[in-house]
DNA sequence: CGTTCTCTTGACCAGCATCAAAATTTGTGG
DNA sequence: CCACAAATTTTGATGCTGGTCAAGAGAACG
């Protein structure tokens, strides 16, 4: 990571961090502010840049504090698969190990708030709520692998994409922005790399809910949902 | 569950147990063990029972002790999807939830060890080496989750059978048995479950791996891997 | 305003699913 | 221990969903 990128912030930066009520951080009473503002830095990257690069030693931790994060593993003959995409409020570095088993890139400008692992740790273990946010971070990726796993393992590709669009955060109440519009930062070969499709399938399959009237394209990086609960029954296999 | 599966134990069980080397349990020291033998209770599982079910109240954690259990979940249509198969030393309750979102049921004739969440959870907060067993569980857990939707959104059947006969216990020399002999307590429909595909394909591409000299079938439940490096290039895509 | 990248759409194809049946194993009762 | 029934596995024939290959239509960017 390019050293101009991560800056020591300013005072009062947590306090005012628009990520902060959805982010672990917020496990941290504002009493104590200063202690994390101690540790943080903030990242910016540029679209496409690398926040870290599988097999990197992981010395740090991170929360996405705006923009969008990609995190994914390539096999040897160029197959990609996308992990996760990260949006503000959400944490990486749940994974103990030594080494990044992923590579994380921006999709679009994005700023990211770091800290060191080891001071990290040491406050963690000292603020034992931040502990424990970050154990039910761990227990709520895990669901959420679960239930990626099942859309991976036995849902089609109407199914995939539906429960896609119901994951993004903008049926989220908690998030800003008016409800059932999705915004999709990411391109649709990097949806199909995530979803187990290639994009030409992501494209059609957009189409079909598009003629469908389950949803309108507002503009090509916005979908509105017009029908959500038709959506939900679809992207569960209620069909 | 039926009551008369769970007893508390005589003095002594944990001291005793063959699962606890790889389980969570060996990060509390011997001079402690008392205190988890005194919130530990024995469940004895026949062939298909059940230990919990999906939406019940998660009010215990388990760790097998022996035998092997499959979680699964199923879509509205019947649809199957079998999150992880469970052997000697695997710990289930990671997931904070207040209910399961997982069916757990044995496969074979199967032990497991159950601890009440509340006593539990008092017992992680004093010892913390056993808290930090959890955590380091729950990473690994979460690495293998990231392993698994790989496999599922871009592996081939062939690559998908090799990465599993590869990641079943029987490669792990901290586990008892003969290296390199695997061992399947279960069907080819749960197989499929697991992997994505039909309990016809993966018949086929079990053939395939024997008429390939990958794979020796020494019964119809036990597998020698005959060509680990051939076969750990074929689960990596390295072909 | 042209170059480039992404998205959409079409034609065709392949890997895996589905349907079907035979072979093998397992379980049960006599 | 054997015979029969049930379940599982294997193998074969065929089909379909989604992949591959290809071309044209928008967007984005310099």
């Amino acid at each position: 990571m390019p050293a101009d990128c991560a800056q020591r912030r300013g005072g009062g930066g947590c306090a005012h961090c628009a990520a902060r009520p959805f982010s672990v951080c917020a496990s941290v009473p504002d009493a104590d502010l200063h202690r994390l503002d101690a540790l943080a830095e903030t990242v910016t990257l540029a679209p496409g840049q690398a926040l870290f690069r599988e097999g990197d030693p992981a010395t740090h931790v991170f929360n996405v504090t705006s923009g969008s994060v990609r995190t994914y593993r390539l096999l040897a003959d160029g197959r990609r698969h996308i992990a996760g995409f990260l949006f503000a409020g959400d944490f990486i570095g749940l994974d103990p190990a030594e080494a990044h088993s992923l590579s994380g890139e921006a999709i679009e400008a994005t700023t990211v708030c770091r800290f060191r692992k080891v001071a990290y740790r040491a406050l963690m273990a000292e603020r034992r709520e931040l502990e424990a946010a970050l154990l039910a971070r761990a227990g709520d990726e895990l669901a959420a692998a679960r239930r990626q796993m099942l859309l991976l393992a036995r849902k089609t590709a109407i199914e995939r994409v539906a429960s896609f669009l119901l994951d993004l955060p903008g049926a989220d109440p908690l998030r800003p922005g008016p409800a059932g519009l999705v915004r999709l930062p990411m391109t649709r070969s990097e949806m199909a790399d995530y979803l187990g499709l290639t994009l030409e399938t992501v494209s059609r399959t957009l189409t079909r809910l598009k003629r469908g009237g389950l949803i309108r394209q507002v503009s090509l990086t916005e979908m509105r949902v017009e029908k959500p609960d038709a959506l939900r029954m679809l992207a569960d296999g209620d069909a």
